[in-house]
DNA sequence: CTGTTAGCGCCTTCAC
DNA sequence: GTGAAGGCGCTAACAG
């Protein structure tokens, strides 16, 4: 198969009658080369439609311009927003993107899948590298690396997490406030620092507002749809069965919503549900989401600055940057023994 | 910087005590190779935490068993659908994806940004390349391509569309049976097959029915939520209005959902609104939309596939394959003239 | 069964 | 200013 036929730099130097090395020295603008070659090379270059081969650009130079992802879920929207973030950063940094995703998924455990793909990438093909919600605590990191939604516990890594404790804490205390006092909460994806804070801060405003905490209120989850209704549906065969379930993520929120409806219940009439990220389709929903907004774009835009600047080799001052969250109340979420009567007069306000 | 100081294979032969091409031979599966030696090499690669280089082996051999995917906007749902179920794919086939985007995006025409990428991934990086909704005709495709909703017209490419005339007929038909006459019609992306083929589905129907297809209620479009937008604004400022609006796809009817809100119409009550794609998002809108569902996830599978195929060197029969659309009924369209009794009865039975 | 050799396409000295 | 030569990490003959 001689499908590798495509235009190489010795056919430019051919065609413009120099040597490769002045074609190279066009390509990346170096030197001087005289005025008129210069235009004559640049000429055969787009004649011929010529590209230089990625692959042999980064073997031989230490940077490509180009950004890795690294993400294994690409059916999480999560990872879906993170990178329109990064592809709307790397516009104004001249930088390309790369994500790379092997069909191995099966075969590895999650940490493995990620230390394969950060040195398979990165420092070769990719100058530095930006990995989602990793698994690992260490990775192969010869070039910058960044993490964004970082696992808990000491990372050898940078990162960017948005301020999940204080975001959990504010919802929990507005369902509080509502007159909720059986909260439910479905836990995050085990092992993430994301998770660890978010559980943190539901127990903060639990203790602030002396609701002793219980243990069965807590269900896991793994930012998941799926695992968010099975969650959900325990929580809600609960008796007294919780009022409000406050959900880690939306994606779990959406599980929640799911299993209440297949209970009958309606919401937020017969249950509150809250729940974190403010992804795009949170505002779609019916009831509108209540939820706290972590602007996982903005993540996205940050990490790429991020990691720019670790590529150009400056230092960052603060290894995990915060991000601040906010909370979005909308009408999935209501006061606690509300009459009918107020519930009409509340829907007339808005 | 030296920031490349990966383990080569080099390092793994020397530490293994063998030459670069027996190391080489076990990474491949090749040959027959000592079961002692290959162990032991085996184990050295582990230990070191060895990965082959990307570039290095695809400039070297003719296959790397990666595919590309290239799309120029990564926050279009089509794209992420699409990524979906290529990814999908990917797993049962053993390749690896790669989804390159280049941050220079807004310097070139868009025919030549795809192009450009073209060129640099496929043949070099990537066996094979899947292009999503390329405007251009002809592709400089030394190695295997294929498009997804190809460019209208004769392109020099086998593509993947869905049966979008078919589909856009019967949602046509339906909006007639349930009583329309003045249907408007948001239009799709200039120069694709696909908005030219749903456009002529319209008109099919429209024809059939004997009622006469009118220019002032074609607005164009471009499958984005924006135009949508705007050309349903227009739509709603004609005298008669239109009593229903069928969209080219799913973006544009959220748009227009978005200006009949706006205009304080009620949907399906006011106006009735239909779309084409069947994302996620279509079921959980208020109302949910009634759609044409082209199954974006199994034509990413397909296109897979097929570039698979061709890859390996099999001819494909047919050069575009037709994937079959099917009309979703949802609540965003109703009878025309309806009263209110008979909605409610409606409301009821579902 | 294993090592040696010759490039893949490109960039980078080092000459001229 | 420009060309020639060497080598990045790897694979594919060709020898042994």
């Amino acid at each position: 198969m001689s499908s590798k036929s495509n235009v190489t730099i010795q056919d430019v130097a051919r065609a413009a009658n120099v040597s490769v090395s002045t074609v190279s020295r066009v390509l990346n603008d170096k030197d001087d080369v005289a005025d008129a070659t210069y235009k004559r090379v640049q000429r055969t270059i787009d004649e011929l439609g010529y590209t230089s081969s990625l692959a042999a650009r980064s073997m031989r130079s230490d940077h490509t311009r180009v950004i890795g992802l690294i993400a294994l879920d690409l059916d999480d929207p999560f990872v879906i927003e993170l990178l329109k973030g990064i592809n709307d950063a790397i516009q104004s940094f001249g930088y390309d993107l790369i994500l790379y995703a092997s069909g191995a998924k099966a075969k590895l455990s999650r940490a493995e899948w990620e230390r394969r793909h950060v040195s398979l990438i990165n420092g070769s093909i990719a100058d530095g590298v930006i990995i989602v919600t990793p698994t690992a605590i260490t990775l192969p990191s010869t070039a910058p690396l960044i993490a964004v939604d970082p696992h808990k516990g000491d990372t050898d890594y940078p990162a960017v997490i948005a301020t999940n404790r204080k975001g959990a804490r504010q919802m929990t205390e507005y369902l509080i406030q509502l007159g909720h006092r059986r909260i439910g909460f479905i836990a995050g994806r085990e092992g993430l620092k994301s998770a660890e804070q978010r559980l943190r801060g539901y127990k903060d405003a639990l203790n602030e507002a002396g609701i002793p905490f219980s243990d069965y209120l807590v269900e896991p989850g793994d930012y998941r749809r799926q695992m968010g209704f099975i969650s959900a549906q325990k929580l809600l065969n609960l008796r007294p069965r919780p009022t409000a379930i406050f959900a880690a993520n939306d994606e779990s929120a959406i599980g929640t919503i799911e299993a209440a409806r297949q209970e009958g219940l309606r919401i937020p009439r017969d249950l509150s549900v809250a729940g974190f990220d403010d992804l795009p389709q949170a505002a779609y929903l019916t009831p509108s989401l209540s939820t706290v907004s972590q602007s996982i774009p903005e993540m996205g835009r940050i990490a790429t600055k991020r990691i720019i600047r670790l590529i150009d080799g400056e230092t960052l001052r603060d290894r995990v940057r915060q991000v601040p969250t906010e909370l979005i109340i909308r009408h999935s979420c209501r006061p606690l023994n509300q009459t009918a009567s107020q519930d009409i007069q509340m829907r007339e306000l808005e």
